[in-house]
DNA sequence: CGACTAAATATGACAGTGTCAAGATTGATT
DNA sequence: AATCAATCTTGACACTGTCATATTTAGTCG
């Protein structure tokens, strides 16, 4: 059993959990660009090199982040899909503004999460890969029975797997177009969503 | 002395022009990551800080390449909506299609000019909003049209900013999903986009 | 209990980056 | 012909990620 040391100065006893904890702050404060693995051993009170007996590199470490932040999201769409109050048309409304608000909330942990620095040319970690598809695939599954509800407007044959890529491009989209600074009206989120939201539905 | 064979010129001539076009083919190349101040500078045939006289910093230039790509999106856009030949229902489709096309074509191009990296924190540059902000509004124009002709599926007010800034979204969010990597079934972009049409057209 | 091994941490080093300060060279203007 | 500002270079600095090597400790086995 391990149990948490608190005076063992050489050895730190659960330094990956540490590492992977206060990067998340760091990402936080100062977004991706402060988080430095240098900066990260400093704060922690350990060597520079001290990470990487728990991380292969730098790009292990974000995938570390990036895999608890799937785990997040994909909790939530659970949640919300499970929820036995509202319909089935306010589902599908609360995921869209759930899923941009989740962005919207932690920016640096969504740029991430979705950006190539871990997706690139085999970047990802198996690890972060067993977080984020399960996550991707649950999405299909609720767009599938939003469509058989006859919910989502479309002509010609249904497919949950084109639909669900549709629907996530919309809000990936338009959460990354806020987050990235290119909507400045950070403030009209809402509406914006709202407005897909009604685009989507069938009348 | 130094002299350097065939023409030793001292003074470039045309530093800047030809900073930015080498800097887009080795973006095209190998991606944001191998761009470097350094690297251009070595394959330009200049010294490491030349580069500083004619961009304030690496984000200047950044912001130089990028406006050039937004020159090129604004007129795809616009010649294909001004093409006399196709219906509008077909325009609408074109304009999806190209636009996401476009992106997957230049992928790093894409990233660039809509990654947080120029405008994120006033990073941008003037002459950079200047040539993306026209290329913005004129997809709120082309919205606007597709909506008054009733072609865009919708109940309540209608508005083309709202309705163009989900376009926009849904595009962007396909587009980018497909260059960072996670999105990997790059053969089916045109059934996702296809897709799309059918879900934003009214039936 | 002591010895040994493997895991964890530290130190030093290296190549790479963006960028500033100060000096060298040049083309154009006076 | 002299001057000057634009242009380019060299040197330097503080960062970065990461490797090779040495040091310390924890856990296990005899």
């Amino acid at each position: 059993m391990k149990n948490i040391p608190e005076k063992s100065k050489y050895h730190h006893g659960d330094l990956r959990t540490t590492l992977l904890t206060v990067a998340g702050e760091m990402l936080k404060e100062g977004g991706i660009e402060e988080l430095s693995l240098r900066k990260l051993a400093a704060r922690v009170g350990v060597s520079r090199t001290a990470p990487y007996h728990h991380f292969k590199d730098k790009n292990a470490l974000l995938c570390g982040i990036a895999e608890s932040g799937f785990r997040q999201l994909h909790q939530m769409n659970k949640r919300s899909f499970n929820d036995e109050g509202p319909s089935t048309k306010e589902k599908f409304s609360s995921f869209i503004h759930e899923y941009v608000n989740f962005a919207k909330a932690n920016p640096d942990l969504y740029e991430l999460m979705f950006g190539r620095t871990i997706w690139k040319q085999e970047n990802s970690t198996s690890e972060l890969r067993d977080a984020a598809y399960p996550c991707f695939q649950y999405q299909v599954a609720m767009t599938r029975e939003w469509q058989q509800l006859k919910l989502l407007n479309h002509s010609g044959e249904e497919s949950a797997l084109r639909a669900s890529q549709v629907l996530w491009g919309t809000v990936h989209g338009i959460a990354k177009l806020l987050i990235d600074g290119i909507y400045t009206d950070v403030a009209h989120v809402e509406e914006i969503c709202d407005y897909a939201v009604d685009m989507f539905l069938v009348h």
